[in-house]
DNA sequence: CAATTTCGTTTACATATGTTAAGAAATGAA
DNA sequence: TTCATTTCTTAACATATGTAAACGAAATTG
């Protein structure tokens, strides 16, 4: 629980009464290499701290083509954020690249936290300021932007992990074919 | 403030005291056409409600390029978030392109009432959500759907806005420029 | 280890979009 | 209303990226 318990306040601190009250509700699950952890289409009811291993979120057309979204590494908060909270069925789907290991709970669980605990509400206003913050940056990344220096921010963004994926992932997380990411590569 | 609190009120419930001090922080300002509410590079410091009116955020790159990122009518919250929230200097700019009417705020005088008022800060965290997801919507838009189909999606989302702006604003918004959304147009 | 599959690169060609420039149309100012 | 400015469209050409296919390298599996 260590790591998790210090990712949740660097956001902001927590009375220890309700971060024990919000502990309680996550239970450890282990998830295996290219196991989806989320499928679109259903509705969203848990979401996890990413404790080990590495996910990544995609939507699919209805083509069946894939396009990343985002890539998670430990330590993060892995789910479909906006089924969640809308209530409405999930559009990304959630798979692991890795094996991986989670701590995971049902989020009506600590939503209902709330009233009791208003510092756990802060920490869910926090987050989704974060999310929101990081959100935009990848907005304007995609509008401002080519694939090459995307590819450039990727690198930056995520140090190493170029060498822990295949190729294509990268490719549809910038927005390009694999054939693309290759000619800019070979660039330099 | 009618406007105001409707917007405000469907997003979570408020108790009239709550409701009252938030208000009271909130002054009337006029805005006219062209003028510019936020510019990159300072930090922001104050929020508003748009109350009559158009509003355009956008970005500038290096060489004075301008990406429009959103358009704003009424009703809706206007202001450099990432920049209220991270404290960081601006990236995008707000410019009118009508006069409008906003009430205006300041973000800590906000934020000084969570400890008091726990339903104001639950407000906060609806509306981060709601940005969240709209940010969520843009991003799968814009990784998505090609040049034409955006600007569909552009003209169910901001039924009529078309009329009301100039073309390269909207192909601005779309990721292209001014010619190509000539060409789009042209083909249907 | 050998066989099979997956992955990355390259090539040739197609397409969407950018750039520049010109002119037409619309808008705004005097 | 007239003139000047802004906006929109169109054309010609350039470029980034997509598609499809082939091939070799790398990884996986039996």
């Amino acid at each position: 629980m260590q790591p998790f318990v210090s990712y949740l306040q660097s956001f902001t601190s927590i009375p220890e009464q309700s971060l024990q009250a919000l502990l309680d509700l996550f239970k450890p699950v282990h998830l295996v290499k290219n196991e989806y952890y989320a499928t679109h289409g259903k509705r969203a009811v848990k979401l996890a701290f990413l404790d080990k291993g590495l996910m990544r979120a995609f939507y699919e057309n209805s083509e069946g083509e894939e396009f990343n979204k985002l890539f998670f590494r430990t330590p993060a908060i892995v789910g479909a954020y906006s089924s969640l909270i809308t209530k409405t069925p999930m559009i990304i789907n959630l798979q692991c690249l890795t094996d991986c290991e989670i701590l995971e709970a049902t989020f009506e669980d600590i939503v209902a936290l709330y009233d009791d605990h208003p510092r756990i509400e802060r920490l869910n206003r926090k987050i989704a300021e974060d999310f929101f913050v990081e959100k935009e940056k990848r907005e304007m990344s995609l509008v401002m932007n080519d694939a090459s220096e995307r590819y450039e921010l990727f690198k930056k963004e995520f140090p190493g992990l170029e060498n822990d994926i295949p190729q294509y992932h990268i490719a549809s997380y910038l927005g390009i074919t694999p054939t693309q990411l290759s000619r800019i590569r070979a660039k330099r």
